[in-house]
DNA sequence: CTGAAAGCGCTTACAG
DNA sequence: CTGAAAGCGCTTACAG
């Protein structure tokens, strides 16, 4: 029999989290009995599991402690997912929206959950350097991705790079940028277009905008604009090119005005995606200028945006969730030991109603 | 010497990740003393953690292991962020996305990560039942919360929600949702308004659209949409309202088309978010009813869109950025074991261009 | 300033 | 089907 001093003991510690040992022993089994009672991966009578399981309800107690699981098996269940910029402005562009969905869902079906971090090291802890991960999936981070892959693949830590450069040890989720954007200069080629200006991604971290000079281009490393901008130059080696400070309408809007203003001559304009495609056109709506007929528009992404289906936009569509999917299963093929191949996408022409043969008389 | 032989042993091991005790058997000194070498929280001689470090470059040491800390700490670093949608409807949201910039912000700036979870728990494992985290914060989750809390409450996790309503266990950070619903509708009633519609949030998990029924409201969980309406019912007792899909604009220009058919009378339409308001105007414009004059448009949110400048929509704005931010700030002051004072914030109606008396005439 | 020891809470071979 | 033992890789009192 308890004696009322007694019970007025310790009370089974209402406060502290229970552990498993303490489960198995109300339960009156070993710890590991206990363990394979809830993992569900092992021999346990049907009966021993009911007890283990009815001591853990008693005792409040809510699954064995994740930080424990993941030290002993080696796996955190995490996969970080790194992203350059503010998370404010990484999601306000729904392609690194939907990217992240097919990540996200390939992920989810295989156990595992995102870890959101950003690439600017400038915490003095927590981040890239100290959060526990499985993997990495590096986003958009076409510029500066240097210290964000030293810091990981000296952790060890798998990396995949979702259009970034080839980089030693890290894996990669590549689009025909370069190629695609080519077929769609030789779209505007085709219907007569001869002087035509690009409206492009960031070109440095600092998110500059203005008119692309030759240094400029030269020492950036924004690797999917300049693919993008490679491709067009393979049909118009001297197009002129205004830099974005981000993929938004109003800095295609407003890098549309500088673009404009700067070559008045253009006939065609080609946005590396297409928010800033869609911006170009409201400029050129204030300015008066018809598209197509006064003014082609090519955009390039083929994202699906709330709200905005007056204009049918001709661009490049890219299989953006099919990318996440893929980066997704790259990284679980590689925390299975698996080979892990890189994979390239191919982007599509479609055809919208911004492009149109230059006006006969264009003089501008 | 070393012979040869010796030579192509197991080589210091290249593939297994190094270990502090091997840093520190490298360096000559004990594991505790490498361990404070590493965190700088105790007193090392600065040559003995010089000695540390080059041993730990030596051997390609990328730091202390997260999961070991982890478990002796009893820290993760992580804080979960719970969304009850798909991330792909959850982001496209721009105000979830401001939100988690307020978070993330905060929280960064203390050291912590954030952990993307869906609260829908149909995954076998992962998730809300397993994953590693020291505080989980609830957002958006107006519908259905139940289970998640129930999990993470058993887990001992501490619990913010935002915007969901008073739960055991569960610190909140609230808005006024139905004073600043209520605000909005008194400035149509003053303008001259008496027949006004609302467009509503979802209203299940299921997103399902329609007319709202009283039977449909009496079993509804949404605790935004449903304290917005309230709002607006302070004053129009018998408005009637359309339920949409999501926050969308094209789900506001959907529904507001619904809403006009059903109700032609209508002279103003409250819309339960910025991104709804648009559509509604979007509609408007459709069926050639000039705002305000032939209808009258409120939203909600403050939202700033890209690449729409258009309107100057009259809408009550809240400080969604600073909810983030308290919400965080719970969470860390909960972690410090500090006590959690619930916030609610304030939101204020900002005069648009969207708003104006009805027609004398309107036979509307 | 440094080291020896304990222990965070699990899971996983290994015996029986 | 169940249990005893080891150990995942750290950090933290505690001595010295």
């Amino acid at each position: 029999m308890t004696t009322p001093a007694t019970r007025a003991l310790p009370a089974a510690d209402e406060t502290a989290r229970p552990t498993l040992a303490a489960v198995a022993a109300r339960a009156g089994v070993s710890a590991s009995t206990a363990s394979l009672a809830f993992s569900g991966s092992g021999p346990v009578a049907d009966d021993t599991r009911e007890r283990v399981l009815a001591a853990a309800r008693e005792l409040n107690y809510g699954g064995p402690d994740p930080r424990a699981r993941s030290l002993r098996t080696g796996r955190s269940g995490i996969i970080a997912v790194v992203i350059e910029d503010r998370i404010r402005d990484a999601f306000s562009d729904p392609m690194m929206v939907a990217l992240l969905d097919g990540i996200a869902d390939e992920l989810g079906q295989a156990g595992y959950s995102l870890l959101l971090l950003t690439d600017s090291d400038d915490r003095p802890v927590g981040g890239l350097r100290d959060a526990s991960m499985d993997a990495a999936l590096l986003l958009g981070c076409s510029t500066d991705l240097d210290p964000a892959v030293a810091v990981l693949s000296q952790r060890q830590v798998p990396l995949i790079g979702v259009e970034a450069r080839e980089r030693e040890g890290m894996h990669r989720v590549d689009l025909d940028n370069r190629a695609g954007m080519r077929t769609g200069a030789e779209h505007l080629h085709a219907l007569g277009h001869r002087r035509v200006g690009v409206i492009t991604l960031p070109m440095d971290r600092a998110h500059t905008r203005g008119p692309l000079t030759a240094e400029w281009e030269a020492e950036s490393d924004a690797y999917t604009g300049l693919e993008r901008l490679a491709g067009v130059r393979d049909v118009y080696p001297d197009a002129p090119a205004e830099v974005a400070a981000g993929s938004l309408i109003d800095e295609g809007h407003r890098a549309a005005l500088a673009l404009l203003q700067r070559n008045p001559e253009l006939t065609a304009i080609v946005a590396q995606s297409d928010l800033l495609a869609l911006g170009a056109i409201q400029a050129a709506d204030e300015l008066g200028l018809t598209v197509p007929d006064d003014l082609s528009v090519l955009g390039f992404d083929g994202a699906r945006i709330d709200g905005l289906s007056i204009h049918r936009l001709t661009t490049l569509v890219q299989p953006i969730v099919e990318k996440g999917r893929a980066a997704a299963r790259m990284a679980l093929a590689a925390l299975a030991g698996e080979p892990v191949a890189d994979v390239a996408f191919t982007s599509e022409l479609r055809l919208g109603t911004t492009t149109a043969p230059p006006r006969a008389d264009s003089a501008r």
